[in-house]
DNA sequence: CTCCTGTATCTTGATATCAAGATATACCAC
DNA sequence: GTGGTATATCTTGATATCAAGATACAGGAG
């Protein structure tokens, strides 16, 4: 019996007309979503990284050369305010892993550029990171890893979640 | 194309020799935890409360009469620091949800119980909340809703997730 | 009884985040 | 051109969270 089992239960205990069945769908996305959190942080630790760091250098390096997206991009990729971005770009710039460039054509717009250096960290991490998360698929099991994937993608579809920015810009 | 098979692809772009496979599954299990939370939010934000004030007041609410839980149970309940549990505490005593009880026997323990009041938003709130769950599942349809559950109920078990406290205290 | 160790809660300081608004720039209509 | 509106980023203030340590108490060994 897992958790979310445990606290539906004692909701049919103390109010058995309330039916609480969206809860093991929900409840548990949530709770697993933070459970799996946990054992990605530590990987990113162990390499002097906030989860929140890899997820903008992963962002900058994964949309290709010249390794470099606005900020307002990086507002829609990470799904962020844009205060929250401005933030981030801060702290890594500080940490030497991006760079600000102001855009010349258009004086609003801040291209944030993956650095050499972040680039050697986000591709090293990157392999870990993909290790940790094999590691911990492989206690589900193949098969079982795959019905959930299916399940999730047709959830994914269903709340009609889109890429931020599906195709390149011109 | 959702937005992780999007971030698939691009990965598969730039770093072809990098298995990224795991990303179809936990990518898609924190991005779905985001999506669905900003929905549970706005339903919250609609009665004026906060989603870890429902948390804790249904926590409360769940455990059964006399609706106490001592801090530390609220802790592992939650899955949060002692301070985060002293914050929301405070919080929501002030908001007269809960009450604090010094335990007679064992001064160093709090007990958080719920008050009349807290309890009358819990319930009205947690029909909504679960109304809200089953609108947001319905987009998904009975039968993907149910493979989805088990394969979220197999991965809870794989992790070893545990209720905080399974049985009552004595 | 006294000391020591373990436990429960709270405090402190740092930080990430958001909402709302400020600033600077672009671009369209006229 | 000029004015008005839309857009991109940044700033400000509030707040939730955590890590680490402080405080207070319990309970056992001797």
């Amino acid at each position: 019996m897992d958790a979310v089992a445990y606290f539906m239960q004692q909701w049919a205990d103390e109010r058995p007309e309330l039916d609480v069945t969206p809860m093991a769908t929900i409840g548990r996305l949530s709770r697993l979503a933070a459970l799996v959190q946990v054992r990605l942080d530590a990987v990113f630790a162990e390499h002097d990284l906030q989860s929140w760091e890899f997820d903008v250098l992963a962002s900058l390096r994964r949309s290709g050369p010249p390794y470099s997206l606005t900020a307002g991009e990086l507002d829609r990729t990470m799904m962020i305010t844009s205060g929250t971005t401005t933030h981030r770009i801060t702290r890594l710039e500080a940490r030497g892993f991006v760079e600000r460039v102001r855009d010349e054509d258009d004086r609003r717009v801040v291209h944030v550029g993956l650095t050499a250096q972040g680039r050697d960290v986000c591709d090293a991490v990157q392999d870990v990171h993909m290790e940790n998360e094999r590691a911990i698929l492989a206690l589900l099991g193949d098969d079982e890893t795959r019905r959930l994937t299916q399940s999730l993608e047709a959830f994914a579809e269903a709340l009609g979640d889109a890429p931020p920015s599906p195709p390149r810009r011109p």
